[in-house]
DNA sequence: TGGTATAGTATTAAAAAAGGTACTGTAACG
DNA sequence: CGTTACAGTACCTTTTTTAATACTATACCA
């Protein structure tokens, strides 16, 4: 896909972490605890469920989310991180650390600006 | 923009980082030296001017990347990170390397599975 | 005098990502 | 007997991102 393999390597990173609800997803299951569909879907308010599907597709298909199905109805499946998933646990740590201080940072900005 | 707050963190932090040519610009801009718009189009191998001034100008309106311009003819105009945009470091460094690895064992399983 | 280098902008087109809505089958609950 | 919960799929539209191409002005070099 790409020839500079920096470039190379920072798209295989970043394509396993982005995509609107992606980091959010894997923040929840990286809590550790199995999630089915619709609570990880109470968990994210605003997505469709056919955003939800599509990102955990994703997800599944990099190995870094488990999806088990029980077969029992109403159907029951669970999402859960993998071990392999668990090795972008700091990644996500640093991004929301750092996003976080950049939310204060942008905000004090602001309120200087509308002095 | 969010209501979430962890997902809005999330956002602000990956807004910073994404963009096709984002991470590549920001990792060359890290090494320290100022660089001049045409050697960073050169340094980036595929990307258009557009391309290069829309990002540009999107680190710059985040406070990651200086913009000095010198004027004189033919003009002259360098780019370089800032002391802020320095804090992205640890979080390429991790993406950078999370990603080689990515890369290597999606290159293992495809033979795996080749065989 | 014609070509090259500089750092872009403008316009249009194409591709990718995200969203909206409706629909499925079954069981348990009231 | 109607409603809700479950975990989706199908189809279509909108929004966002990226790309392609042409164009600007000036100076230097041969």
């Amino acid at each position: 896909m790409q020839k500079n393999p920096v470039q190379c390597q920072f798209v295989a990173a970043l394509d396993s972490i982005v995509g609107k609800w992606k980091p959010i997803i894997l923040y929840h299951l990286l809590q550790g605890k199995p999630l089915r569909f619709n609570e990880l879907r109470r968990l994210l308010p605003g997505i469709t469920q056919r955003m939800l599907t599509l990102h955990l597709r994703e997800l599944e298909e990099e190995d870094l989310v488990k999806r088990v199905i029980y077969p029992q109805i109403p159907p029951k499946v669970e999402y859960s991180i993998t071990e392999y998933g668990k090795s972008l646990s700091p990644i996500l740590e640093s991004l929301h650390q750092w996003g976080a201080a950049h939310v204060e940072r942008k905000q004090l900005k602001k309120e200087n600006d509308e002095q």
